[in-house]
DNA sequence: GATGAATGAGACTTCATTCAT
DNA sequence: AATGAATGAAGTCTCATTCAT
């Protein structure tokens, strides 16, 4: 623990007002000025924790698809002999996830184009694996004959963009619980498979992320 | 005709090149410099065809919006005597739409806040007004007992979130045809609502947007 | 008569238009667009009427350097056998034309730093003109002991600077009318000069401008 | 000691510069490129110690008028027993000042135009406090038939006006010393108010600024 | 003689980044 | 590890001026 503010470790709070701001005006509108002020330091003792503001955004993107594909891989291997409750923990998993952790994701989702390419690289091949994992399952759902997939492409889009609206409008004290949201959604996309809705519903309480 | 450069006017090129460059890198990532270099004259010249940087944005997300919202009006009154029609109509024109003008409409999703707040309430509130009528085709449905809607608010957000995302990615002569696009998310979103999936393929050819 | 737009010829509109502006924002301040908006044409035209914008501020200065000289000139000839009565008509014409042509002289002496240097000498010439031709005054009454001048360039400067001053503060329906106005001054240079106050009074009307 | 380049500290040397050059071309024609060359440093690395062009102007001339009513307040208070030494003492202030400070008190006078509205009313309100300040020892004289003045409104002017004439034609080394300036103009105002000229020479030196 | 449009030069200002202290 | 200051590059916008129509 090299070196604490207010309790926080300097670089986790310079990580942290980047992802605030960089949510909130976008990474090019977003000033290193700015960054600094909410961490509560000068512009320049940044450069002792970042390497660039390219590299800020870069790890930024990067953290959040490792932790994305983490815990959609987990709720994959919790399921892997029941396709219907796997799909039901996915989905759960993926609003989750897209909820709590809303702001990284947007950015995930919106400042592609602002990375440099090889970063953008390693991002858009993340975000490939975690469309073919979920595009895995709607194949397996099909296969078994256990869902009427009309076009694993499109579902699967239909599925991401789930997530990225979610995480676009999500406020951890809005309208609606979470829970509710999960549920609904399920019950949108069994509807969607021609799942049975029953099945949607789970009897206990779905897993937190 | 005040002027043209290859037959175009000057004012058409400007609104044309800041589409695509604001599409490809972003509005804070384009510089009025490549807009000019787009068009063919020195950035000082296109000064006399706009205000400021932040209003051909504005004009363009206004635009957009304004066609869009005609476009979708225009679908709902050619059926407001047949609720199932009407939404198969609404659906077809909401995704014909989004594909069609993919980067204005990308442009208009992602780029609300880079525009000043007065222009911005402006685009936010046609937006509101878009989802209002497509809540209000889904709320008719429901009271009809023509479909089961689970929830008005996230039906209408995942109808949108599906044109959305097509903005995103759709490319004129890519892998799938519009018509395959529109066909098969109509089918998807028949279902979602509990609506015989046989009614969602049309009869006869769809309207063109 | 050239052109008339109103009633008035462009050329004089242009020139009127100008010395407003240059006088209320300053030369450097002032652009042909608020020129051109003012006369009521677009700034293009301007140059039809104008070689420069430089050329249009040294015809201004050039011409009220003139018009003060010929003014002055005229008032020392008319009496030129009594150097009191002399003095009483140049302090009078020198704070009448200053008053009534406030904003061309206000600009005459402002704006000889914005002037090319060749115009800026023509000017300057002109102005020490001026300024030897009211010395010559002073020591002509000290010669002949009809005054006691202290310092002739400091009391050469001493009239000017009334000039200056009063072109910077005097409006036509001010407080103070402007026989006051020449009333008071003249008294106070006259008692500077140790000539009888009573002197300073004309019994009959001053000559106007 | 933040920082010294040839042993001056950059913020002083920034406004020296700009004294210098906005006296010599005005504020409008002078361009910050030429401040920052002056003073060694890029353009950009002005923007460390001011916040914009205007704020530059504006701190001058509120500065030159701070110093021009402290330097005339003391000398108020140090004769306020005695009012025609204190007249004699604050003509000495006001043309020492002038003549001293010539630049700053050039600028004072005639950039007021230039300053955004809220700076430039406070510049205002000070350069009134001072014409309140030469009025109310005029009237004090008045009333106690120390001195015959004319018009108050008039003669404070003429003295204004004297002090913005040396500041714009007083040279360090030129012709004439300071000491034979103060002498003669003090001479003139006391001939002009009627006051015995005897008094107007000091028998000891006058105070420096 | 008027106009709309183009242009080149340049102005102010911002910003990511570096570095001596 | 923090800071103040410097820097170069760039960005938006303005402006005097020109010219074809």
């Amino acid at each position: 623990m090299p070196r604490l503010a207010n309790g926080v470790r300097t670089p986790d709070a310079i990580r942290h007002a980047a992802i605030e701001l960089f949510y909130e005006h976008g990474y090019e509108a977003t000033t290193l000025r700015e960054v600094a002020d909410k961490v509560g330091i000068r512009v320049g003792s940044l450069y002792n924790h970042i390497d660039s503001k390219d590299e800020l955004l870069g790890s930024i993107m990067l953290g959040i698809m490792d932790d994305l594909l983490a815990a959609f891989r987990q709720a994959l291997r919790a399921h892997n002999d029941d396709p219907v409750a796997c799909l039901r923990s996915c989905i759960d998993t993926h609003i989750r996830f897209h909820a709590t952790r809303a702001h990284e994701v947007f950015i995930g989702n919106s400042e592609l184009r602002s990375l440099p390419t090889k970063q953008r690289k390693r991002v858009v091949s993340k975000r490939d694996q975690y469309e073919k994992l979920i595009s895995g399952i709607l194949e397996t759902l099909s296969e078994q004959g256990l869902a009427e997939v009309v076009d694993v492409r499109l579902q699967t889009y239909a599925i991401v963009a789930i997530g990225t609206h979610v995480s676009s409008w999500y406020k951890p004290r809005g309208g609606m619980s979470l829970d509710a949201i999960v549920e609904t959604y399920t019950t949108m996309i069994f509807r969607q498979l021609g799942i049975s809705s029953a099945d949607a519903v789970l009897p206990a309480a779905p897993a937190s992320v």
